[in-house]
Formats: structure tokens, sequence, C-alpha cells
DNA sequence: AGCACGCCGACT
DNA sequence: GTCGGCGTGCTC
């Protein structure tokens, strides 16, 4: 008997909210329990054992009588301290459970992938060739990697485009910043976290990293590798040594050691909002981290999102730029006849198929098409813009023809319909039947080959011969020595989607396009005018995100505000948002709005310095509303913070 | 989620 | 008189 019995406070891993929280087990004599091991312990029954995570060991706990934990199912702390705490932090900031965050972050076990792991001598470990100290980043004003790499820095670093070296040596621009960041912080000592919005892009950094860090040294969190290839590479990461992590959304769980900087590459991209509860978004997941650690965080991309950009105004964040760029000639082409209108095979504005003919001699040419049949609303017939709610500014709906138009955030009806741009009172569907075919292109070139790549047909490179590659947005391949010539297609009905993302997700699909074009090449953007035409012409984006910043500030929309989309039942619904809005007359709400069959969504809108308030009243109306009488499984409701695509659903089928 | 504890109908 | 209905409440 040694003196004082030891306790474990232990997470469970469970989906249920009414046990996300500490439950106190002791330690059976011999066990080697330490924070951060999976255990398995008995819950009120004693035949059924449940697993958790041992978070810290106490000497005595305020209940009596403890029940022993069961089993010590491993003896590696895969929850390490650091994660704990921004699980916690995560939970809290999305109204969800710590253990909803923790299976985000941790992977499955796998008991073999475990032994090997355990069985290799890391002592004796070599700690990697010495790296080169580049001192410098290049192409940008002296000084940039010290601001960038100095604890607690947060930056957003605009990206280069174009296409540097040749042959094998071929590499996107826009990954060497963040290659050669990765670089001087490995040799500093420093763990790095990059996180990007897909495999495609894993792809090219991984490249570029291979260049200037020791290959053993990098660890690819990719989202394609077995559930047991993933276990392996996150205890790579628990290795004491530093590291560099690439991989997508889940990779800013990586529980590396000293952790130096994280770098969130896209930070606009869908790809990293998380899908699952509690649906965390890797930018904020990002700077809980560097709360917690420290670290160094930059945001990268070739156009800023307005997230970053709002912080880069309200002067927490600082904005970097390389200090000179090559950017092909981009010529938007009016059309002035009506969008419809053609006055070249395939549709195309003339001087864009002369243009493209032209490239086709030299080598590849993009054409860069809308995927058709997105977001579903309504338009005016008259001008054609999208059709807004004069409240909230929200997409106007209609289940069906005869049904008076509403809005689909706060459900007030217009009847009638008036126009604000052209006073039509006519309603038209929208979003059907755009965007080009391949056929069509096809036709307009007779006897070039047409490479497709979309969503169905993956490509991640194409060569250097002359090809027309029809593109959707996002699915561009790289070209062998860049292309020769870019089309930039359907600009307009891109703009129109009424979604919150638009003008954003336009930009940076443009841009990115641009950025493959090889230097002298053209660019050709159809059917724009206005200032989105005068951005994407001079690359200069900024003046027109700074005013779209301004007017989401007017109207109160995010990322100006916060906002949590609460959905479920009726009455439910209403119990949880009215908790939220009785905290301060600041915080509003839209709807509710029917989305099917007995499930309402109604979306609470609040400033920033109220957020810990909204949350804590969220999180405890909803476990009231579990908790109480007659609760069922089905009348859960769900609440999903600061995602504006939740937004865009508007309805539920 | 499970499972136990708890106050009202038909059974050897 | 007891066996058991599943409504409410707890799980270290």
């Amino acid at each position: 008997m040694n003196g004082a019995a030891r306790v474990a406070r232990v997470l469970l891993d469970t989906r249920l909210p009414q046990l996300d929280r500490l439950f106190d087990y002791s330690i059976p004599e011999g066990m080697a329990v330490e924070p951060g091991v999976r255990v398995r312990v008995p819950l009120r029954s004693e035949g059924r054992l449940t697993p958790g995570y041992v978070v810290e060991i106490a000497k005595e706990s305020q209940f009596e009588k403890l029940a022993p934990i069961a089993e010590l199912v491993s003896p590696v702390p895969v929850l390490t301290p650091e994660l704990w705490s921004l699980a916690r932090a995560i939970a809290s900031r999305n109204a969800g459970n710590v253990s909803d965050v923790v299976r985000l972050a941790i992977p499955h076990r796998y008991v073999r992938v475990e032994k090997t792991w355990l069985g290799v001598d890391r002592a004796t470990e070599s700690p990697g060739p010495a790296l080169a100290n580049l001192g410098s980043l290049p192409g940008y004003p002296e000084g940039t990697i010290e601001t960038l790499l100095s604890p607690g820095a947060r930056t957003l670093l605009q990206q280069p485009g174009g296409i540097i070296g040749e042959g094998d040596g071929e590499r996107l621009a826009t990954t060497i910043p963040v290659a050669h960041s990765a670089a001087e912080a490995l040799a500093r000592g420093n763990s790095v976290v990059i996180v990007v919005p897909d495999w495609r892009d894993i792809e090219l950094y991984r490249q570029a990293l291979d260049d200037v860090i020791p290959m053993e040294l990098l660890v690819v969190w990719d989202q394609d590798l077995t559930p047991a290839e993933r276990y392996g590479e996150f205890l790579r990461t628990l290795d004491a040594a530093p590291r560099v992590v690439l991989g997508s959304r889940h990779a800013i769980y990586a529980p590396v050691h000293n952790l130096g900087l994280v770098v969130v590459v896209n930070d606009g991209d869908e790809a990293h909002a998380e899908p699952l509860s509690p649906y965390p978004h890797t930018r904020d997941v990002a700077l809980m981290r560097q709360q917690d650690t420290g670290c160094a965080v930059a945001f990268t991309s070739l156009v800023p999102s307005l997230n970053t950009l709002r912080w880069v105004e309200k002067g927490f964040m600082t904005a970097v730029s390389p200090s000179s760029s090559s950017r092909p000639t981009v010529i938007p082409t009016a059309l002035g006849l009506g969008s419809d209108q053609s006055v070249a095979p395939g549709r195309l504005p003339s001087q864009a198929y002369q243009a493209a003919k032209e490239g086709l001699r030299q080598g590849p040419v993009l054409v860069q098409v809308f995927r058709a049949g997105f977001a579903p609303g309504l338009s005016c017939a008259g001008c054609g813009e999208a059709a807004r709610c004069n409240r909230c500014h929200g997409p106007l709906r209609s289940s069906n023809q005869r049904q008076a138009p509403n809005c689909g955030w706060c459900a007030k009806v217009h009847v009638p319909f008036v126009c604000p741009e052209c006073q039509g009172n006519t309603l038209k569907p929208r979003g059907s039947g755009v965007g080009r075919t391949v056929s069509d292109l096809g036709k307009a070139f007779p006897g070039v080959p047409v490479i497709r790549a979309d969503g169905d047909k993956p490509l991640l490179r194409v060569g250097g011969e002359p090809a027309l590659v029809v593109a959707t947005r996002g699915a561009e391949p790289i070209a062998q020595g860049g292309y020769a010539a870019l089309l930039l297609l359907d600009g307009a009905s891109m703009l129109q989607r009424e979604s919150l993302g638009t003008l954003e997700d336009t930009l940076r699909g443009w841009e990115h396009a641009i950025s493959l074009v090889r230097t002298g090449g053209k660019v050709f953007v159809t059917d724009v005018e206005g200032s989105p035409a005068l951005a994407v012409a001079s690359g200069v984006y900024q003046p027109l995100l700074s005013h779209e910043l301004a007017q989401r500030e007017a109207l109160r929309l995010p990322p100006a505000v916060r906002f949590v989309a609460i959905s479920g039942p009726p009455q439910i619904t209403a119990t949880v948002v009215g908790e939220a809005v009785a905290i301060s007359p600041d915080v509003d709400v839209l709807g509710p709005v029917l989305l099917d069959d007995g499930i309402v969504r109604s979306v609470v809108r609040f400033p920033y310095s109220l957020g810990p308030a909204v949350q804590s009243a969220v999180r405890s109306a909803y476990l009231r509303t579990i908790q109480g009488p007659r609760a069922q499984a089905r009348d859960r409701v769900r609440i999903v913070f600061d995602t504006p695509r939740t937004l865009d659903v508007l309805s539920a089928d």
C-alpha cells in the first residue's frame, strides 16, 4: 500500500452530450496510467465498458466510491495536454461535445501499427541531416520571414502565381513561400503544420517541401490514407522531435512537438469547413492553437478571404505581399449583346476565340467552366439579378411556381415581388442550363484534342502539347510549362449565385486558373463587367473585397458578425433560440423558415464580443432539451456556428 | 444510449 | 397480496 490512492479523470468516448464531462475512476494497483492514454471504464452497469481517455491524474475525488478503470487499452498518450485543451476550446466555441472534437483529432487505433511504432527506438533515431538555413523568403521584402515566424505572429501572406522551374523541377509559385517558411521554422527546431484544402494541393505542396526538407521529417496526412496508415502517420507526429505535417482539414490537430508555425492555405475554400459536429473551421482552430501554444499562424492565398481581410483591417493580422509579381495579361470581354448571344463558334466572344486559336499553336489552352446545376434559387426575369430579400438580403425561394416567394433566411413573404434593380415583378428559376459543354467547345476547335477534367474525372497534370483542357472550377490540371492561354467562361452566371460565398469563390477560382498560365500567356474573361472585371484585369482584389466587407458590415452579415444556425423541430428550436436572444438586444434572429417536414431553421446573429455568452446559452439550452421529459432522439436540434454554407441550404431535401 | 428505480393494472 | 408496465433520471 502506498499512501494516497490515485484518481484518474476520464473523458468518455461517447456521442452523448449528457456524458460529455469528466468522470473519476480509481487506478488499480500496478496499472501504468498517465494523462492521454486510452482506457476502458465501467459506466453504471458493471457489464458494459465504455472507451475513454485519461486526461488528468488527481489525488482525490469528490465522489465517495470510485469504480476502478477496467482496462488500460494502450500506453500511448494520444490525447496530449495541448490537444485536450484545444478540444475544450473548440467544443466551447461551437457549443458542441469535447469528445466529438477528440474524435476528429485522433484516428482509430490499430494495434499492429502501434506495436511497430513502439518497437522503433526513437532515442537513437538520428536528428536528420543539417538543414540549409535560408534566412529569408525569396520574392518577399527583407525581414518577411522574421515577421512570419515570430511567436504569436498572425500573417496574411499573399502568394505569387505562375510556374517556376522546368521538367521534374517544375513547381507552382504558390507553393514556394510555404515550403521555404516551413524549412526555416524546422531549421530553428520547430514543428510546422500546413493545412491545404484537398489532395491536389497535398501533391503540389509535397513536391515543393521535398525540395527543401528531409523526407523523413515530412508527415503527410492525406484523407485518402487507409485508417491504419492514418494512425501510423498520427503516431509519427507524436515523436518528440520537430516534424512538418502536410495535410487536409484534420491535419490542423496534428499533435506535433514544439509547434512553431501553422500555415492555412486557401482558408476561403469550403473544404476547410468540417462537415462533422461540432463543425469547426480550420481557420478558427488555427487561431485557437496559437492561443494555447503561442505559435505563429500564416494564412496564404492568391486572393484573401473576407475573414482574413477583416482581420487585417482590424489590425489583428499583418498582410504581406510579394515584392514583385509577373501576371499574364487579363482581358475581360463583355458581350454587350445579352449573355446568351454568341459571335464565334462555341458561343465564345470572337476575341477570346482568336486568342484561344493562337494559344493552341503554342501549347495547351485551359477553359474554366462553371459547374452547372448549382444552388437553386430565383432571379428577376427582367434584369437577371439574383432575387434577394429587402429585409435581410437572404435568397428568395418558392417551393412551386404558384407559391408566393419567401426569404430563405428570415421567411419574409414577398408579395408582390419588386426587383430593387429594375422594379420588375416577375421571377424565374435560375441556375439551370448554364455552363458550356465539352462538345460545344470541341466543335469550335476542330482537330484539337479536348481533355476534360472535373470532379468525376480528376486530373492532376497534362502535357505541354497543344490541347484544349476543359475543367470545372477547382479541378484545373497543371500544364507542363504552363497554359498558353486561358478562357474564364460563365463569369456572370457564377457571380449571380445568391450564396454568400459567391464573390470570394469566383475571384479565387479565377486567380487560381490565372496562376497556372505561363509567362506571356493571355487570359480572357467572358461576360463580366464592372468592378469584378476591373479587379480580375488588374489582379488587385482588395478594393472590391473591402467594399464587399463594408456592405456585410452594413447588412450585418458574416464575417462582419457571427451567427449560428439552429435547426430542428419548431418547439425545441424556438426554446434554444429564445435563450440566445435573451442575452442582449444585439442578438437577433432570422427566421424560422421551414426546411422540411416538421424541421425549421433559425439563424441567430450576434457581434463577436457576445460570442462566449451566446455559446454557453445555446449549449445549456440544448442540454436541457435533451434531458427534459419525453426527450426523443429525433427531437435533437442541430447547431452550426459560423458556417455560411449552411445558409445556402434552402430546403432539407 | 442503456439501465435502474419507481408508483399503478391483471395475475398465480 | 405480488409481477411488471415503461416514464423519469443518472451514469464516477
